[in-house]
RNA sequence: GGGUCGUUAGCUCAGUCGGUAGAGCAGCGGACUUUUAAUCCGUUGGUCGCAGGUUCGAGUCCCGCACGACCCA
């Protein structure tokens, strides 16, 4: 038996024996897990359309219910009985008496435990205090649940078994199962929009022969049949612009990206990006795309754009400020001078002061965004585009035609993070293999995260590509922002953990 | 990689100065026909993360390790 397929051990206890003692009863008296229980009602369709009807009404309507779901509270009393059950949309309550169900089920019933999955089917009608309750005609077990479920009234808190044992989360955490209903929701959106825009949706491939289109370092796996090793992709770059080539002029694609780096808050290996590229646009028509795409998605959830993150409010409704490199560093950061950081001495010396990296390469641009980084990117709280981006680390991007050294590239940032990163792409071939062998040199110079040389893309441009703008938008960190998540593991529901 | 905190009953957690291992919930038994985390009475349940050390004696002090959370790089 391989080590994956091994089983847990058994880790059974007192509470779970007993349950299993139950399950063998109930084997001895028929089907134990049964499938023909006809579930016709969820609860919140229940509490939204019989919710407001006093009791009066809801007795002359004898509205008949078929519900069903898991049994997260119990209340027994010697010749009725409560019940709270959950199913897929909300909880509802369930009477359960010697007169509705019979005295043998009634006594059955005693001897469920929470987390049980019941079927009840009865009538509507409101308690003393008013509250929805279904007196119930009928009662099954129709899942037995022989672990107790952990956490307690507020729900599963352990932040390593909600990563771990996601259904564990989603069952005892309503925030939680939110979380995700909004990622939903703004997956569907971001959809909907470039849909509207035109866009094509494509699936380009996850194996890459060629790891390219980003600066990281790639998971490798290998085919078996080709022998050769393969790639997990780490952005899917390339390959949308070959579409472009194609003539699929608006394409884009949401799907995961595999980066072999480190995990923190921020990063898990396995993550969602859209990329999106468009024929005849350039990075200004890309800034627009990408802020029209985040303020519906914020609609989407919110029903408006400006949303609360970490306790703090975020404006997503105005234009997003663009900023150059030069001026974010000034505005926030008011004792530099305009003078300071254009003196490359001087930069270089405040840079290590800071203890932060150099390129190989160290043009004036270069050693500008390192300061940056350094000083100003965890500052932009509100949605800022970082504008002007070096080309010694933009080597798929357009150049600027009036400043040397500079790209018509953008970062967006927003609550001091990195959230989408676009650009005017880079469409003459003989730039672009230029690029590449710089690319080339700096990974023998010791960079692992530089770019390979990709002929195929080359070649693919020499056939021509139109003049193109693209981006890509993090989806996880998309979700945080709009879902108020601190940890990208909190809106991924099956988070990279290290094996128990 | 560094720092801080944590790991005790099925769950959530106490555990004082080193001196017999605790509570609530859950479970089990009993009472109870409108409860609301029901209530009341009784009761079972422990490899104190792992390994070593100090000590007459360690959940507690010391060293190491593992795992986790948070912060920093």
């Amino acid at each position: 038996m391989s080590e994956e397929t091994q089983a847990l051990p058994q880790d059974d206890n007192h509470i779970i024996a007993e349950r299993r003692a139950k399950l063998a009863e109930i084997r001895k008296s028929g089907v134990a897990f049964p499938n023909d229980f006809e579930r016709r009602d969820l609860a919140a369709l229940l509490h939204a359309k019989y919710g407001e009807k006093t009791a009066e009404e809801l007795e002359a309507a004898g509205v008949e219910v078929a519900v069903a779901g898991r049994m997260m509270l119990k209340r027994v009393m010697g010749k009725a009985s409560f019940a709270t059950i959950q199913d897929g949309s909300a909880r509802i309550q369930l009477f359960i008496s010697n007169d509705g169900v019979g005295e043998a089920v009634h006594g059955s019933f005693k001897h469920w435990d929470l987390g049980d999955i019941l079927g009840a089917k009865g009538l509507l009608f409101k308690t003393k205090t008013g509250e929805l309750t279904i007196k119930v005609s009928e009662l099954r077990l129709l899942t037995k649940s022989l672990r107790p479920l952990p956490g307690d009234w507020y729900g599963l808190s352990d932040q390593e078994q909600k990563y771990r044992q996601r259904y564990l989360d989603l069952i005892t955490n309503e925030n939680s199962r939110a979380t995700f209903v909004n990622r939903s929701k703004i997956v569907q959106k971001v959809r909907e929009v470039m849909v509207g825009e035109g866009y094509l949706e494509v699936e380009t491939p996850m194996m890459h022969v060629i790891p390219g289109g980003a600066a990281a370092k790639p998971f490798v796996t290998h085919h078996n049949t080709l022998d050769m090793p393969l790639f997990l992709r780490i952005a899917p770059e390339l390959y949308l612009k070959r579409l472009v080539v194609g003539g699929m002029e608006r394409v884009f694609e949401i799907n995961r990206n595999f980066r072999n780096e480190g995990m923190s808050t921020r990063h898990n290996p396995e993550f969602t990006m859209m990329e999106f590229y468009e024929a005849y646009a350039d990075y200004r028509r890309m800034m627009e795309l990408t802020e029209h795409v985040i303020r519906e998605s914020a609609r989407a959830v919110h029903g408006h754009a400006v949303v609360e993150y970490q306790g703090k409010i975020v404006d997503l409704s105005k234009p997003f400020e663009r900023l150059t490199v030069v001026q974010a560093i000034i505005k926030y950061n008011p004792q530099y001078t305009e003078e300071q950081l254009n003196d490359r001495a001087w930069l270089k010396a405040e840079i290590e002061r800071l203890g932060g990296k150099l390129f190989v390469t160290d043009g004036i641009a270069g050693l500008q965004f390192s300061l940056f980084e350094e000083t100003t990117e965890t500052k932009l709280w509100e949605p800022t585009y970082i504008i002007d981006y070096p080309v010694e680390i933009s080597p798929l991007a357009r150049g600027s035609d009036s400043r040397p050294g500079v790209t018509e590239r953008f970062e967006l940032f927003v609550v001091g993070r990195e959230l989408a990163n676009g650009f005017s792409e880079l469409n003459d071939p003989e730039d672009q293999a230029e690029r590449f062998l710089d690319q080339v040199k700096q990974k023998d110079a010791g960079d692992d995260e530089a770019m390979h040389y990709d002929a195929d893309y080359i070649r693919a441009l020499e056939y021509g590509m139109p003049p193109t703008g693209g981006c890509g938008i993090g989806i996880d960190r998309l979700v945080m922002l709009l879902t108020d998540a601190p940890s990208i593991r909190d809106v991924i529901l099956f988070p990279q953990m290290r094996p128990e």
